[in-house]
RNA sequence: GACCCCAUCGUCUAGUCCGGUCCAGGACGUCACCCUUUCAAGGUGAAAACACGGGUUCGAAUCCCGUUGGGGUCGCCA
């Protein structure tokens, strides 16, 4: 754990001077990683190692009784399965609380900023009585050139900054673009409060400024903070770090993703069956494009990134696109490592330990397992046709299919089928398909009942891949059990 | 309400900065057909958009203005 890396509080040289990009993700660790904190890390992720920087990972934790050990662990449990990884120790900004104070004192002496003993009370009501007027709610600046020796007894004071009362403030957006914000429009933010800690507006700046943050990419939501920002920056004679504001990430409904609908942590994307890869390529592509690629390896993101092809506009979540994606990514996944995530899915689902026969089964019936799963999950699901012993649990719909002429069929196929001992999927197909035409039934009349009797389901990978999958033994032994 | 941001198929987007090659391209989804013992996958094809109104220009999806719509921010929260 880090605290205060001396190094940090070493004078940077002009930005010019040091090349290197630094950013950095900088979450609240009040819940999990949500979706959009995920492509806010990952776009700030990709820009460093885009341009050979530096990403580095902070967790606003300046308590407020929200943040919790609980979210910082999802927080930074998230980022590793995404793949994200950052450099360096993770700066907590609870540890910092002295330095911003510092910064604010700094000011405090320059003239910068002052003490004002306006109470929340009084604030409250100016506010109302601005709003009554139809004027502005914000601070009227009572104390901004009043004597303090005028100070109330019994009011401990907040520091505001001086910010300045004519002309505009500038950003120059590396996503949205140049954003004027005229300063009658700011009033003098509070930068420590009453007790003495620093308040958010204070606290990023003064971390950025020390970390060496050159290029901030947040979300949208934070652009009308970036005028605010840049103030303090000005205000402490720093150069001001280049931002990059990137739309956010709305609903299906196009409503902004809320607690209330959609706004889930990576974790349940995880449980919900989604490859980090394919998590990573979505969020991606929401956003960002590079020409008409979608499937995007994190390679060629990484040499393809870049914030001058990040949109301006809000873009909708769609989980149709993303099941897609994942299929696509589980179609080339290695195939122990697919093996590797659904035997626990299985396991939980039936409460039984696949066994090495099972094992092997599920093994040789991987591939064409995979092209039917959008999901890991389904996968799973999928795959019990192999992983289960018997006797199989049959669906409705597959136990219809097995009436007293299919059953009698399937007799006869299994009596033919017991001297038959080339167990391939193309010896197997000839062999039935040969059964077939010399009982003179159509192919159709066999092939399903053999599946719904093999498998327990009405759809399956081809059916003579799964006998050849199942193994001579397995699938007579089935046959016996329902024929 | 004020301020700020945004606006191409249902969705994600290319094209917009440097107007003409765009009666607007790709992907997902949808539909049809092919393949096929089922379900997928795969293949082929189809429907589907420049929000609206004014300019500027020989010419605008591309530039300007307005309207409408959507979003964000207005805390001693972060």
């Amino acid at each position: 754990m880090l605290h205060t890396r001396r190094t940090f509080l070493v004078p940077l040289p002009p930005r010019q001077a040091r090349m290197t990009v630094v950013t950095r993700f900088a979450p609240t660790p009040t819940r999990f990683l949500h979706i959009g904190g995920a492509r806010t890390a990952l776009f700030n992720w990709l820009y460093a190692r885009h341009t050979g920087g530096q990403f580095l990972l902070r967790i606003e934790d300046t308590d407020r009784k929200r943040s919790t050990e609980e979210a910082k662990a999802a927080i930074i449990d998230g980022l590793e399965w995404l793949g994200i990884d950052w450099d360096g120790d993770i700066v907590y900004q609870s540890e910092r609380a002295d330095r911003h104070a510092e910064v604010a004192h700094a000011m405090l002496e320059a003239g910068n900023a002052y003490h004002c003993w306006c109470t929340p009370e009084v604030l409250q009501t100016m506010r109302e009585t601005a709003k009554a007027d139809g004027r502005q709610p914000r601070y009227d600046g009572t104390w901004r050139d009043r004597d303090p020796s005028e100070a109330p007894d019994g009011v401990d004071p907040v520091v505001r900054l001086r910010a300045p009362r004519e002309g505009e403030t500038v950003i120059d957006d590396a996503v949205q673009g140049k954003v004027v914000t005229a300063n009658t429009q700011l009033d003098d933010m509070i930068l420590l409060r009453a007790d003495g800690t620093p308040t958010y507006m204070l606290s990023v700046v003064v971390d950025d400024h020390d970390m060496g943050i050159t290029h901030i990419i947040r979300g949208d939501d934070h652009l009308t903070n970036a005028a605010r920002q840049a103030q303090i920056y000005r205000a402490m004679g720093w150069d001001v770090p280049t931002f990059a504001h990137i739309p956010l990430i709305h609903g299906a409904d196009g409503a902004k993703l809320s607690k209330r609908h959609g706004a889930l942590g990576v974790d349940a994307y995880r449980d919900m069956g989604y490859l980090p890869e394919a998590i990573r390529n979505y969020l991606l592509r929401l956003g960002w494009s590079h020409g008409d690629d979608e499937i995007i390896s994190t390679e060629q993101a990484i040499e393809w990134f870049d914030l001058g092809d990040v949109n301006k506009g809000a873009a909708r979540f769609d989980f149709a696109k993303l099941d897609n994606l994942n299929a696509q990514y589980i179609k080339t996944a290695e195939a122990g490592r697919l093996l590797g995530l659904i035997a626990p899915l299985i396991e939980a689902d039936t409460g039984v330990t696949p066994s090495a026969a099972a094992r092997k089964r599920l093994a040789a019936g991987l591939d064409g397992l995979r092209s039917r799963s959008k999901t890991i999950l389904e996968l799973a699901e999928n795959a019990k046709i192999y992983s289960s012993d018997r006797p199989l649990e049959f669906e409705e719909k597959a136990a219809v299919l097995l009436d007293p002429d299919a059953r009698g069929r399937l007799a006869a196929l299994r009596t033919a089928l017991e001297d038959h001992d080339d167990w391939t999927e193309e010896a197997l197909e000839t062999a039935v398909k040969g059964h077939a035409e010399t009982q003179d039934l159509k192919l159709g009349l066999i092939a399903q009942p053999l599946r719904a009797v093999l498998t327990g389901r009405t759809a399956s990978p081809g059916i003579f891949e799964v006998m050849a999958v199942l193994g001579k033994d397995e699938t007579l032994g089935r046959l016996a059990d329902a024929a």
